[in-house]
DNA sequence: CGGATCCTTGAACCTAATCAAGAAATGTGG
DNA sequence: CCACATTTCTTGATTAGGTTCAAGGATCCG
């Protein structure tokens, strides 16, 4: 039975068109907004496809966009004065990219695929944070699974070896991909988004003791690399047993 | 001069003693709740002194109760299944100790020191969150707190010397110690709440690492070792280039 | 095809782990 | 309060996992 509800006014502006297309519509942020908040969204959001290297927030720096991340891969970093540098997290579609309430982040944000992205300015979220219980919510929620990632990754730094690192993060990148190949002939397959490099300031290893650890898995045949960013996981319980968890 | 407004009938009820001797009242989570809230909350909370070593968060177990840090210290580990540990955060008054939204916590929370605590059930926790998006908001950002500490330690397992490591570690400490005696004679003095094997935990390090670069940073009088647990630092600007950033 | 970037492999080195012992601090019971 | 047991911490010797330095091979792209 429907109830009859008065219609609040700025209510009935419709889902806008870009929104209607977006992915990332209901599994992201975006899905706490009612059609009004997602109309003034849109009017100053702008959908972007960025090439890798592309900076979205600078540390140290003051913020004035946020992101979702559409599609693609972005990585968070820090680094010391003398360059020594750690990624500290990767972002999928749907995530949100922003530190809400401090003037600027103390983090690096760069695209390591081409990324598409829908951006918009930092305060318009601010605000909209304010009058919206359920966009915090799911900010709060994501919040709190980027904690568990980022605690998971604290063990891996601190007590795993090199070959359970390399492990870890291929089991991570496997799970995180979605044209990952199902159990056909060879078991699963997918895409490394990051470079050797990369995959070194991820695990807090060089690039040297990567690509050693990759060879070694290989010859233990837990993967097969097609090529270099292309890898093949026979038997995913074999790549879980090398993790240490 | 004072405004007039109509008295909410369940704000009757007065800020319960309990709330109104706690110390953590305003900075905590505790901050963002009514009177009849705080009141609902004290009726199922019990204050508790808890001893070193009391687990009040463990993992993969299904969790019954929340709690906030009123003075004490309490560490946050994860373990891998040969016994390998890592602690991935330590909190302190007023923090909440918890993980909403989750029926089981990922990790084990545990009191280093003797701990005061303001304990009560979980899922009235979770209702209250429900009711009181003031009081979300107050999670969410501490939950952003979190995180910004567990990603700065990131970059300290992946890319820290021991001797950077610890530097960075006694200087946390120092900012965190309520009672560091401020510029007397000698620096700041402080007392350490982890024992040698808990800071090795914490850094991804040895017990013998830990001690000897502490005999190092002693050799090079960036610190004083006053007892086996007390510090003095005599000029906090030595003990801060000693962290790498 | 040529140049640049990315990746692999080898050899030497070094930092921190491991193994081992003893010293200092803490706690306990007489 | 002291003697003893236990835990915690320090120090030394050795080992090992990962880094550094160096060179050569793939791969990519214009």
């Amino acid at each position: 039975m429907m109830k009859l509800v008065p219609i609040a006014p700025l209510d009935t502006d419709p889902v806008p068109d870009l929104c209607r297309a977006c992915k990332a519509r209901n599994r992201g942020i975006c899905g706490a907004l009612n059609a009004s908040q997602l109309s003034e969204l849109t009017r100053r959001a702008h959908r972007q496809v960025v090439e890798p290297g592309k900076t979205l927030l600078d540390a140290e720096q003051p913020t004035s966009n946020y992101s979702n991340v559409l599609a693609g891969v972005v990585k968070l970093s820090k680094m010391l004065p003398d360059g020594r540098q750690q990624i500290v997290g990767l972002q999928f579609a749907p995530d949100f990219v922003g530190r809400p309430f401090s003037p600027e982040s103390s983090l690096k944000a760069e695209a390591v695929t081409s990324t598409v992205l829908c951006t918009f300015p930092r305060q318009l979220l601010e605000r909209m944070i304010s009058e919206s219980p359920e966009l915090e919510h799911k900010l709060y929620l994501q919040a709190l699974d980027e904690l568990d990632d980022a605690r998971d990754l604290l063990l891996t730094l601190g007590r795993k070896t090199a070959r359970e690192r390399v492990a870890t993060f291929l089991l991570m990148i496997a799970r995180h991909s979605p044209h990952a190949d199902g159990n056909d002939e060879g078991g699963t397959g997918f895409e490394l988004p990051l470079t050797r490099a990369e995959i070194a300031d991820f695990l807090g290893l060089t690039i040297e003791t990567v690509s050693r650890q990759l060879t070694k898995l290989k010859g233990s045949d837990v993967i097969r690399v097609e090529q270099n960013r292309r890898i093949r996981v026979p038997d995913m319980e074999l790549l879980e047993a090398e993790t240490g968890d």
